[in-house]
DNA sequence: AATTGCAAACCGTGCACTCTGTTTTTATAG
DNA sequence: CTATAAAAACAGAGTGCACGGTTTGCAATT
């Protein structure tokens, strides 16, 4: 689907509205579930139930629980890549600026309900066979498409190459562990002053890359 | 149990020794099918059929599925909290040294098949509501007990007194998250390189303390 | 007329858990 | 040191139920 980027592609008659809304409806209904109970908890049943709509819908929609999964992730994907844009404060150094860029990928992209069900699916997947051979292309494709993503935004500022790809991503794995165990010992003030140690001992070490194309 | 400590309490009666086997032996069965097939595939009939008991047996020993996955967790914690020693390099520094006891607990202690079962389970009484309200006691009684060993374990080498704890409790969450992506983007090499990095972030702002009691 | 979107009753499976019976160990009395 | 009762450690068939998935039917759309 080249050209799927298009705001209203074609008038988009009525039965094909109505099927993206329900498709729509129940994708929402899953997060929803993911969220408040995790994917070993959300069964079809539960998802028809906050979705209102029948048993047959979904199934006709999804054909089986990992189709879900998989339509769900990919939902989900395309939704949160688009990350809200840099505000860099007025004058701002280097440091700066990639902090407050990290740190919005915190607040404004990892810690959100949205996150936190696309990470149930990512954790299950690791585990549940039938569902990882469904999504593992979903999930290889954006990690080669956010590898790509840091590359073109961040450069070393310490001259070491390997930086620009490594640091962005073991932050996402220190952001993605943080989400994890916050469960159990649910302190967000532990967790705000993590995040700020964090992004303190990296942004130091990145700078933004110069946009110098086009 | 203030004397449990003790190798040999007790000659230890016949009914009480093959009481204690079966019970390990349900554990160990336990923790192969987490690392095999994760909790949500984590089921009764497959971890009897490991560890070659009977159903009876399991259900004799461990009422439910959250009480053996309770007393598997304790049986992980007891185990693995027993940390090998740390064996620094002959006239190591400072930062050698913190380096080097910091790889030992990831290689040693977090990229163990003990602790990828102990995290499936922790992962899972995130939303397993009845495995929650069973577990949450162990699993902050051990994270008191780590975070206490932490502070006597270390100190800040640049005056950040937080430091003490916040820095080696963040390396836990970074390994962990590192142990969670793995599976669905295995590389190794990348993964080592991670470790290699935080490390080297990490060690040069902590250091030792001296043991100065008795 | 054919297809699509949807509804809801239905079904097979696998699960956690129960129940009943048997063997082994332990406690107690003579 | 028995003899015996009680209890603990199992074994294994059985049960209820919730789940994912199927089937059939029907109305709206094309």
């Amino acid at each position: 689907m080249p050209d799927s980027a298009n705001r209203h592609p074609e008038p988009l008659g009525k039965q094909e509205a109505k099927s993206l809304k329900t498709r729509t409806a129940i994708c929402q209904a899953t997060i929803t579930s993911l969220v408040q109970h995790g994917y070993g908890e959300t069964t079809i049943s539960r998802v028809v139930q906050i979705a209102n709509v029948s048993n047959g819908a979904l199934l006709h929609h999804f054909p089986s629980k990992e189709h879900l999964m998989t339509a769900t992730a990919e939902y989900l994907l395309n939704r949160t890549h688009t990350r809200p844009e840099r505000k860099p404060p007025a004058g701002a150094g280097d440091v700066d600026l990639v902090a407050s860029d990290l740190l919005t990928n915190w607040t404004y992209f990892i810690n959100t309900p949205q996150y936190r069900a696309l990470l149930e699916i990512l954790i299950a997947s690791r585990t549940d066979k039938k569902l990882h051979v469904q999504i593992e292309d979903t999930l290889h494709a954006y990690h080669a498409r956010s590898v790509e993503y840091m590359m073109a935004t961040y450069e070393s500022a310490v001259g070491r190459e390997e930086d620009a790809e490594l640091l962005p991503w073991m932050s996402n794995i220190f952001f993605r562990g943080l989400l994890i165990q916050d469960q159990y010992s649910a302190d967000p003030e532990q967790q705000r002053l993590m995040v700020e140690r964090w992004i303190e001992m990296v942004a130091p070490l990145l700078r933004i890359r110069d946009p110098q194309e086009s």
